[in-house]
DNA sequence: ATGCCTTTGTGAACGCGTGCACAAAGATGG
DNA sequence: CCATCTTTGTGCACGCGTTCACAAAGGCAT
């Protein structure tokens, strides 16, 4: 019976290893003392926790770019999730496969949910159209939203959002490159922490850009 | 002069006023009591604290559906990122130009992150070609990475790595909607603290997928 | 069966980020 | 010039996640 320790699995994961026997705890306990965990076994009880035994619908509205690249990502169905339907506001698009599947028309996205049992959603529209896409998505069922657009979504409670923003990757990067460069004292007590949050500062004047896209956090 | 107080910040931004202040704080606090903050002067602060007066040049590497997506982004420079070349391993593609630029061969990743001052790097590759591209990276002056490959990299002290995984979004976010599904009881006690961690938990003896792409989290 | 060795599971302490609450500062109006 | 009002900057305490450390448990060899 193939088995793994917490150290061994801590050490590859770049983790603490009490950290991880605690986090299992929470699911159980399925560790043999002396041996480790029976990997077959841990894997089915994470797995299980996680919500990867059944697959999930998703669908996927905004086909541009990043929509298409999102369609042909296979890492997606190896973990359970099955992309049930693409979604564009483009009437030139509707019909026109994509990844193999047909691009339907927004006039259709409620259905699609209902039909589907769709309860999570991805936007990757430009940032303009996201809320309107998102209350839509929410009125239809949707009830976790992972949002490509550089905006904040506000949802009715009980719905969750990711955002994936990489602008914000990269000036988080930037941040800590410019730190590595000047190492004399720049803002010298400065926890690193506020480059965690991922919120946008913007006064409370500030409006969108001319294309409705990325909030600009700079005025020029 | 157009001000704004921390107040009306936090609610905008979702946080709370008083951390909002205390952040603020650790790059000199500039507001002004009983008015707020000059907002044109606080932009200029924050902007200057991040990085982002000064433009940064950046590669990426693997010109597929995502690469592709990515260098046609236009949220990159408008936040002080300039796309200084896109490189890929196909000569096919060498050449070709993509979003305006040409498509650069591996051969010249060196020179190109030599030339241009590139210290920061996106990789867009397959997951089996990452660690290696990353190695190239850093061992050509890049030190710091943002992954879009499901491997965790290994760099030596000093470099940054940010990973962006898709599929452990929609994870995070198919494990909240099972919590919801089952509102009796799911693992009574678990903080859903473990759904944070970015680290994948796989066993010592695992292998990739066949294209070398994706690491199965499930055996089947 | 007994003793030893390995590894788990977890109580307790530590560290850190977050939020509260308030004194000090500055603007504003009389 | 003084009173009052608003909002900042921050000391302090609370809560939570992380880490340490160790007793208990189980395998395994003798
Ligand atoms: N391309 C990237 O690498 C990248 C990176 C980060 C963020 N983003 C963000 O992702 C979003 C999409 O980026 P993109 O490059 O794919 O843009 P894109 O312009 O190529 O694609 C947008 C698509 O959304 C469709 N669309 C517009 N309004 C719609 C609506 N109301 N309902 C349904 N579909 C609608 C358009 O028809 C178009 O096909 C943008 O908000 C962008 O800021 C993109
Ligand atoms: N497409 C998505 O939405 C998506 C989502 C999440 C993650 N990813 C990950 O991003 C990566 C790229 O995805 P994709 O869909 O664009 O794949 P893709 O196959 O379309 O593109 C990969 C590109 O990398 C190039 N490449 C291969 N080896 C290289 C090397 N050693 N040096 C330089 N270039 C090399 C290939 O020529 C190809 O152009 C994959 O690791 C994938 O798992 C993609």
């Amino acid at each position: 019976m193939p088995t793994v320790s917490s150290e061994e699995l801590a050490t590859a994961a770049g983790v603490n290893s009490a950290k991880l026997r605690k986090d299992f705890s929470y699911l159980g306990s399925y560790g043999t003392r002396g041996v480790g965990y029976d990997v077959e076994y841990l894997v089915y009880q994470i797995s299980r926790e996680l919500g990867l035994t059944q697959d999930w619908p998703v669908v996927i509205v905004g086909i541009g770019n990043l929509g298409a690249a999102l369609a042909n990502y296979g890492g997606f169905a190896s973990r359970g999730f099955r992309v049930a339907a693409l979604i564009d506001a483009d009437p030139a698009m509707a019909g026109k496969p994509v990844a193999g599947l047909p691009v339907r028309h927004t006039d259709e996205l409620e259905a699609i949910i209902s039909d589907n049992g769709v309860s999570i959603g991805v936007i990757a529209t430009p940032a303009g159209a996201a809320q309107q896409v998102c209350d839509r998505l929410v009125a239809a069922g949707v009830t976790s939203i992972l949002n490509f657009a550089p905006t904040v979504l506000s949802v009715p409670e009980g719905v969750d959002v990711r955002k994936v923003d990489l602008s914000i990757e990269l000036q988080i990067l930037a941040f800590h490159e410019q730190r590595k460069a000047g190492e004399d004292s720049p803002s010298p007590a400065a926890p690193a922490a506020a480059a965690r949050s991922g919120a946008g500062v913007r006064s409370s004047a500030s409006r969108k850009g001319p294309d409705g896209d990325v909030p600009a956090v700079m005025p020029a």
